[in-house]
DNA sequence: CGACCGATTGATGGAAATCAACCGCTGTGG
DNA sequence: CCACAGCGGTTGATTTCCATCAATCGGTCG
């Protein structure tokens, strides 16, 4: 007999999986997730450690289920940049120029962080059997490149106050949106150096203006990583644009 | 009789288009490229006239034919960034989210500029008949994702006379892609004032860096907007990565 | 012709980088 | 168990690179 189309496949661990209802398993129903979780593998990367490197030749795609991770290019001199920042639901691939593509970035963990690992080949032969899931694919590096355009107007023009407000407010807002809670108190991943090479300014300056903001009350912090109140209001007021945290 | 699949109605303004065999026209046939030339318009830019601002809701995309656009944003204060360049090709849209989506940034002409326009609504249709086309828009998104990314590393890390030598790279390597001449020798539609926007400085400082690659042989030029030659090799060194003008 | 715009170059100032000292915490080995 | 090394973070002193302010030039257009 043939399968229902209203027959229910759905494996379980995609049906638990705390991303299955956003990022490009969204597009997909229960039976045609079944085709992403044959191929897919989970793995915990720890604090630090790297899931790809500048370069290589992207062999495997892989969607964050929990975690925070980092996106990172080089300068040979060893100068850094933070390129991207990688929440649940957000899915590394390079589609664009056939199977050996070279990753355009880094990929390292920011504390503990669960991924969903797709090889690159099958991925792509999944890819070819739901238009649905290029679409979504599509709409997320739109979002992607809109984020990456704000953020080029926050390193060209804005100051080191501005810096460090945009980015506290885009990862304040990233991680409520991420965790459904109000009240918009989160643990940071990131060190003072990461938010540098976030801001692109030294982890002295950055320490300085986190400082300013927490004298002023805008930001409630006990320890370093942890920010307990954000006053969001007046974050986006110093951050240099209305609504800029995107 | 039915249409036989071989033959071939594809209309002359496309067959004579100049990007007829790149960018999204590239993915169909002259037959399926009908449907685009249906709803297609052609117009011409002047230069510094505008074709969308930061802000409205994209009723229309578009695809650049010839000349060179830029996508700036703004601060409140008037503080200004250019975060994307269009070449011949490159093709304007917001299929991200929904119909009432809006441009995240201001799209104007750098000199004169030739452009395919598409109701949005109605391209939106022709999408959905065409996966081959979202596929083409997909890779063209990833693209632009790696661009902006190299950028940002530019302006998070990189010294102002590394930033002018990037922008010069990066703009002699796609004029000479577009205009599959060899020698590097362009026409340099943006003022010293729109390079300022590009790399994030003023445009004194953009002036005294490329006096200074002028003095030093690295680049030639007798009018301003006039590159007529461009030593790629020590400008690539210049520019702080190997290859970085991407 | 004079006004204006884009560009160049010089003089000066300031924001952030650099250099440096020190604190608290963690982990480790004598 | 304590000494101390290492790391992340904070804060102060000094320097530097680029922004700002300013003067001038050549070309174009009304």
């Amino acid at each position: 007999m043939a399968i229902s189309a209203h027959a229910n496949f759905e494996p379980s661990v995609c049906t638990h999986c705390a991303v299955r209802g956003r990022g490009i398993c969204e597009a997909l129903d229960g039976n045609e997730v079944c085709a992403l979780n044959e191929i897919g593998t989970r793995r915990t990367l720890q604090d630090g450690e790297f899931f790809a490197f500048e370069g290589d030749v992207a062999k495997s795609f892989a969607n964050v289920v929990s975690g925070v991770a980092k996106l990172t290019q080089c300068l040979e001199d060893g100068r850094e940049q933070i390129v991207g920042v990688l929440f649940p639901s957000d899915f590394v691939n390079r589609v664009s120029d056939g199977p050996n593509s070279v990753y355009p970035c880094t990929v390292q963990a920011a504390g503990e962080v669960n991924i969903c690992i797709f090889p690159a080949a099958r991925f792509t032969q999944v890819l070819a059997r739901f238009p649905k899931l290029e679409r979504k694919m599509l709409e997320q590096a739109q979002k992607e490149l809109d984020t990456a355009r704000d953020w080029l107007t926050m390193l060209g023009r804005k100051t080191a106050s501005e810096r460090v407000a945009t980015f506290l407010y885009y990862f304040a807002t990233r991680s409520a949106e991420i965790s459904c809670k109000k009240g918009h108190a989160f643990e940071m991943p990131f060190t003072r150096a990461d938010i540098a090479d976030f801001t692109g300014l030294t982890y002295e300056t950055v320490s300085r203006q986190i400082s300013i903001l927490r004298k002023q009350g805008i930001i409630v912090s006990e320890t370093p990583r942890h920010i307990s109140y954000v006053d969001m209001e007046r974050l986006a007021e110093r951050s240099g644009r209305g609504q800029s945290g995107r």
